[in-house]
DNA sequence: TTGAAAGCGCTAACAA
DNA sequence: TTGTTAGCGCTTTCAA
């Protein structure tokens, strides 16, 4: 596949010969090398913007030995994280002059660490970006270690502290929801918790118990149930709700991991008489297109993953490559009709 | 942002030197060249294995004037479309030895070739996949084709035989929709229509008139309304089903451009008591998880996202420069609660 | 502030 | 079937 009839693209040297200085100068003028006369940077200009020249990517990173590349992850399952993710991700790069690298990660084959060698690795990526749960791939994180790629984690479980992370402020969006069912008369609460390998399904959680505790309740109000996997979420939010209401029957509010389980458990109020949020309150986390669809309308917690994947792409190009620090993004309590919000 | 300490990785010379042949026909076996003697294959690939060498892409693509990239956009709005889009164009990309760059597209600032030439122009991309509405930017087509650069456009609007373009078969699709009404004993139906800007609102609308006619009945039992945007899709569908209620009161059965104008049109049935799907059947399209999801879960019509975005790679690295051809990819109707399926 | 020369790691074209 | 040579279009290093 090679374009055959492309107008030979103008190159340092084109642009150089016609601005009449050496191509070295071309290259610091397009590097905003700040040693360049100003004359002979307005002259270059001139003939950089009259031939539409841009710089050979593959050219520069050959002899830069740094390809300007970021590369990610996208999941073989269908879902809003990834896409706003790479949406965040492709916004940053673009920003510092870097371009997005996008490889399709097999969940159910989960050799990533292999799937790396074969594949990206020869795109010689600067940089990494891996959203859970590649993020608490080990195998991965040593195979990049060892070719000195650096990378940035997105929420991870596993040893938090070995590279620079990014981690969405849950505990901080369960105790403002906390708050919010508290003041509307709630007192008993049920979790569903999410997938055991999400740190943030421990971490949520264990944010509401501490939350309702400090509002004057306490851990026994909380009755958590991990999830009774039923094939997609939404089927497990229902399938687990009708455990959880039959062990303890006197929840008035259940909190999910995510909004798809909220969903489930909707669904189960409404097949049985159950008003929402009259007879029960149900809340979600992630603000996914799946809440504001609900009905009613979900409340939920918002995590910035457009944000979160900017963070991440601003540590990779900035941070000094031993850089290991925890990057905070604020979340954001959303009320909708499920909790009675107006 | 250079990462220091990276090993050097393997070359092709150091493979050649370790396996005692020259640098050219290491070249060959990593490329699969035929005239390679298999004593001679096999030590090669020994020693590749050994030093787990892989070759560098900027290297390659520098000597070869081929980028082995294949690029691509996200919009600025969540949407699922984008991330299936992704998760195929990646898939087909790692089975043919090319990887996915991709950029995000700013609806708002719509002037893609601006944007294209200012930073994916870099990249020399070998191919470029155009979902909409970027597949309709004319001034984007005219870029990419001055710089030689190829490309495939799913479901374009415009000019559809100026490259090769993939779609989805919307109408049949519609008309199996069709056909399910009709059994079901609806007469008259309702149809809110999608953007102006994407072919497929009036093939989908056509398509429903055409089906309705060919069942016995005629294009004046079908009514459509363009879409009465009140900021977000669901909150359209809400307040377009209004009008179209109000317009044609014996409609029984809505049938929506997406998924998310069927989740409003849902919402208004709630709010107005009308049982679902006894009173009004209500149908989408797209099957995302807004279908399964809503309460009565949507019946609706399933495009293949993924398989098209491999198509379009496929179509991509393996057609001759100046295919012109039409890629039809079939869709698939999904019965469910909210037209009375089981 | 500018330029010249060398070379990044690969492939194309040719020769043996 | 294999090897040699000469670049691809940049940046690096060093010199002017």
């Amino acid at each position: 596949m090679k374009n055959e009839d492309a107008r030979r693209a103008a190159t340092l040297a084109d642009v150089a010969e016609r601005a009449g200085v050496s191509a070295k100068t071309v290259s610091r003028v397009v590097n905003e090398h700040p040693s360049v006369r100003d004359t002979t940077r307005e002259r270059v200009k001139a003939v950089i913007a009259e031939t539409g020249f841009q710089l050979n990517l593959a050219a520069r990173s050959l002899a830069a030995s740094q390809s300007y590349l970021i590369g990610t992850f996208v999941a073989d399952t269908a879902s809003l994280y990834y896409s706003e993710l790479a949406r965040g991700a492709a916004r940053a790069c673009r920003a510092l002059g870097y371009h997005l690298v996008t490889e399709e990660f097999d969940q159910r084959n989960p050799v990533a660490a292999d799937h790396y060698e074969r594949t990206l690795r020869q795109t010689r990526c600067d940089g990494m970006i891996l959203p859970p749960p590649l993020c608490d791939d080990l195998a991965l994180l040593d195979a990049l270690e060892r070719d000195g790629v650096r990378y940035v984690r997105i929420s991870p479980m596993l040893d938090p502290d070995r590279s620079v992370a990014v981690f969405a402020h849950d505990a901080d969006g369960v105790s403002q929801l906390a708050r919010h069912l508290w003041e509307k008369g709630h007192r008993r609460f049920g979790v569903i918790n999410g997938p055991s390998n999400f740190a943030s399904s421990a971490t949520r959680r264990d944010a509401l118990i501490a939350a309702v505790c400090a509002l004057g309740g306490s851990a026994s109000d909380v009755t958590a149930s991990k999830m009774l996997w039923d094939g997609t979420f939404p089927a497990t939010g229902y399938r687990t709700a009708a455990q959880l209401l039959k062990d303890a029957p006197d929840i008035s509010a259940i909190f999910t991991f995510n909004d798809e389980l909220a969903l489930g458990v909707l669904g189960y109020a409404h097949e049985n008489g159950l008003r929402v949020p009259k007879d029960l309150a149900v809340a979600g986390f992630d603000d996914s297109d799946a809440s504001s669809f609900a009905w009613p309308s979900l409340t939920t917690v918002s995590q910035p993953i457009v944000d979160m994947a900017v963070r991440a792409v601003q540590a990779l190009v900035r941070d000094s490559p031993h850089a290991r620090r925890r990057i905070e993004c604020p979340v954001r309590l959303v009320i909708r009709a499920s909790t009675g919000g107006e």
